[in-house]
RNA sequence: CGGGGUGUGGCGCAGUUGGUAGCGCGCAUCGUUUGGGACGAUGAGGCCAGAGGUUCAAGUCCUCUCACCCCGACCA
């Protein structure tokens, strides 16, 4: 992509109406657009991110046996009224509106309730199960205060997948496959020395649920890692009971603030009993199918990774989720010699499937360094006067650059 | 929802005891520059968040409203 191009311009100072890292880094880059408090859009550049966390997640959650989907957001009062989370009082993040011919409907904050619903079409038989279901859905809720950029919004996109199985046993085959795929998810968009599955309150039908957890400091959440056993607690559930049960040892434990990017769920028979959703088994008997319920935050984790990998220039993006692989910076593009050079490495690139950034500006060295670090692609290649018949590579993060020859960078790359 | 703070060109900010607004960045044109956010000249751009008061006169004082940020509460 030509950066002339590029309809967003990279900005010096940080916004007034943020402070959190994330969002000033990602608003000052391009990233994002604020539309209003807790609510933001995805520009070019974010997008693109959005897109390489999305196709890891899918990768992941196809690998497991997941089917992908996409539900409305638009929501039905009655069928919530079912499993009593109509109510404000037990749910209180709904945005709620109604039709024209004054139907209450609701924008979804979460989608168990209507995947089951439409399930009962599908499920009848212990034959049709197990089954997984996901999408990347954009969330809804109204939030009585978001916070952090795009850590806590109002409305962000999320991926949830539903899992129906026919007991306990067969659901918990499936939910520790989910829990590798998690961490394959984590480890893959570069999270694998901060995220630590951690055990928290499961609610009325299990002891505990998993979340997963990113140490950092701009996160809500309180929890007990771990380091050597690679597990946490959440504060909420911490007591002497857990660390017995968990086979935990209060003085291995790290008191440390996380960023909570993954929960998973057992919900049991409890909702299928509500919504009526069940199964004829093997031996003719009706039965309640196993319910259970797993989130990725894909914008907040977007968000988790800026707070984690970036410095005083800006963000540092691991190869897995940078908008681009090579940020191709053409200097002196005045000489035509430089000119053609540097078009002929943006073709080489192109043709090697390498995504490049390239800065054709007519702009100051200077501006198009401050940039490239702000944007924070894995890759700077430089191709100037200077640099003859080779290129200049450095890698976001260090400092050192090198001379290097077109071809071998491409290879080494690739 | 409780507490605290902030709203002034696109962005970041200043604006004294009330007297019809200024700086930096950015933007436009021209020239000079060209490896870490270059320099000069010229220029465009503002109902001072909104509404209502006080006053001869309000960015400035008073009241209300709205928006945004932070802390807390909340967050299956």
């Amino acid at each position: 992509m030509f950066q002339s191009k590029l309809f967003t311009k990279s900005k010096k100072e940080s916004p007034a109406d943020e402070l959190s890292r994330n969002a000033q880094l990602l608003i000052r880059a391009g990233y994002i657009y604020k539309e209003m408090a807790g609510a933001y859009a995805y520009l070019p550049l974010g997008l693109r991110v959005i897109s390489k966390i999305k196709s890891i997640i899918s990768e992941e959650m196809d690998a497991i046996g997941g089917q992908e989907i996409l539900m409305t957001a638009l929501q039905r009062k009655e069928l919530w009224e079912v499993t009593d989370r109509w109510n404000d009082e037990n749910v209180d993040v709904w945005f709620k509106s109604e039709l024209k011919g004054g139907q209450k409907v609701g924008l979804g904050w979460s989608h168990e309730e209507p995947v089951s619903e439409m399930m009962k079409q599908y499920i009848h038989s212990y034959k049709d199960l197990p089954l997984y279901v996901y999408q990347f859905q954009t969330k809804f809720r109204n939030e009585l205060r978001s916070k952090s950029g795009i850590l806590r919004g109002r409305e962000f996109v999320m991926k949830d997948m539903y899992s129906y199985c026919k007991d306990a046993d067969q659901h918990n085959v499936f939910y520790k496959s989910v829990i590798d795929a998690y961490i394959n998810v984590f480890n893959r968009v570069g999270l694998s020395d901060y995220v630590y599955i951690t055990s928290a309150s499961g609610g009325a039908f299990t002891e505990f649920s998993h979340e997963f957890q990113a140490i950092s400091e701009a996160g809500e959440d309180t929890i007990y890692v771990d380091k050597s056993k690679k597990v946490a607690v959440n504060d909420e559930v911490y007591n002497e009971k857990t660390l017995k049960d968990l086979g935990l040892n209060e003085k291995d434990l790290e008191k440390v603030t996380s960023i909570e990017v993954g929960n998973i769920f057992d919900f049991g028979k409890m909702k299928s009993e509500q919504l009526g959703l069940s199964f004829t088994k093997e031996d003719g008997n009706s039965e309640y199918v196993h319910l259970g319920s797993y989130g990725i935050g894909v914008t907040r984790l977007m968000g988790t990774i800026v707070e984690l990998f970036n410095d005083e220039k800006g963000i540092i993006w691991p190869d897995s989720v940078a908008p681009f692989k090579v940020h191709l910076i053409g200097l002196n593009l005045d000489n035509a010699d430089v000119l053609k050079k540097v078009n002929d490495a943006y073709d080489k690139f192109q043709k090697a499937g390498i995504e490049v950034l390239f800065d054709d500006r007519e702009m100051s060295a200077g501006g198009k360094f401050a940039d490239s670090d702000l944007i924070g692609v894995p890759y700077r290649v430089v191709v100037s006067a200077k640099t003859g018949d080779k290129v200049e590579v450095k890698r976001r993060g260090e400092s050192e650059s090198a001379l290097v020859s077109l071809d071998n960078l491409i290879s080494d790359i690739k």
